[in-house]
RNA sequence: GGCUCGGUAGCUCAGUCGGUAGAGCAGAGGACUGAAAAUCCUUGUGUCGGCGGUUCAAUUCCGUCCCGAGCCA
């Protein structure tokens, strides 16, 4: 083994600034960007999904934005396939992963269980099951039965969980709890040196950059940008659900105001930003540097780690 | 000026036929292995507008004052 590539990931909330040190980072120590948001991967999501500009781009090589046609679903399975070829062929330099979805971070660094794809008849009998208020309780109670140290760990109400998880059982013919054990004992550790640096903000001033990048994003053409997917007949696309979109084709739709638009987006946004901080604190191998004050900090740290792990 | 309807949690409101009150939203905390910008869980003491009166007991009834909306002058 020669020299690895190291990979700094770099996480924290929306709008905390992450593509910008990403970028900064990227230029100063001859490295690459790659994406580790859910959302900035799929085309044609641009202002809403706040990916970072063509002109930005043009500054440094960028992977892994803008390359799922839209339309399609992408999965933290699929992304973590998609992710090791993608860093095995960057130009020389390190890699710096950013991006909000802790989801997709774990599935690199973790792995995912190794899971066939669930047969559409089983998920769509699951999910026919799920649709009645009895049907779920039934389905709850068999997996209670079938695997109860992981009925524990999800609530009868969050059917997403407990529709995978029978999924599972239905079509592996294994329990949740067995997947996990077996995979824990042959887990892969994460194959480059990897430095974690999470970018933290005061709450109040957060919200103020929220509001405001909301702003900047319906004057840089976000109806428009949402008017233009449901001419193309995507209406119906998840992510066009997720926030930043669902509000607008609210606003669309009826009798919202511009007002309304800014406040709701913002709101949804902070509850993103709270999900996403509460992901990110409990892995404590993340150094946490304040994207206010500390970005210098933060630089020397990956400088020191990269000095490190090209040696 | 008169009449009517309101004034209850940060917001919108419910409620107590008199025994000091509760939802939704917001806010806060948390979970998380193929939709994750998703999905889900936990969390509500506030002079019930002010002051008096009746009462064992008033946010609830009565009086009065203040504030808001509407109608009539």
């Amino acid at each position: 083994m020669c020299k690895q590539r190291p990979v700094v990931f770099i996480m924290g909330s929306t709008a905390s600034g992450k593509s910008g040190w990403a970028l900064s980072w990227a230029r100063q120590f001859r490295g690459s960007v790659v994406n580790c948001d859910s959302v900035q991967l799929y085309k044609l999501l641009d202002i809403g999904a706040a990916k970072p500009t063509k002109e930005e781009m043009n500054l440094a090589p960028h992977f892994l934005y803008d390359y799922v046609e839209a339309g399609e679903t992408m999965t933290a399975g699929k992304y973590a396939r998609d992710f090791f070829p993608c860093i095995e062929s960057l130009p020389v330099g390190p890699a710096f992963v950013v991006g909000g979805t802790g989801f997709y971070f774990q599935a690199i660094e973790k792995g995912m269980y190794p899971v066939r794809q669930i047969p559409l008849e089983i998920s769509r009998e699951i999910e026919e099951g799920l649709k009645s208020e009895a049907g779920a309780l039934a389905l709850y109670e068999e997996f209670q039965q079938r695997d109860p140290e992981a009925a524990k760990k999800i609530h009868f109400q969050d059917h997403y969980r407990l529709g995978r998880a029978m999924e599972l059982i239905r079509a592996e013919g294994k329990t949740l709890t067995a997947i996990r054990r077996e995979f824990a004992d042959d887990q892969k550790p994460f194959p480059y040196p990897l430095l974690k640096i999470g970018i933290k903000w005061d709450r109040e001033v957060l919200r103020e950059r929220v509001r405001q990048r909301t702003e900047r994003m319906i004057v840089a053409g976000l109806i428009e940008e949402v008017r233009g997917l449901l001419a193309v007949g995507l209406a119906t696309w998840a992510p066009l659900s997720g926030v930043g979109y669902k509000e607008v084709i609210e606003y669309l739709q009826g009798k919202r105001t511009r007002e309304w638009l800014v406040e709701e987006i913002t709101k949804n946004t902070m509850g993103i930003a709270k999900r996403q901080r509460t992901w990110f604190q409990r892995d404590p191998e993340v150094f946490w540097f304040d994207g206010a004050t500390e970005f210098s900090l933060a630089t020397e740290k990956v400088n020191e780690f990269l000095d490190k792990s090209w040696a």
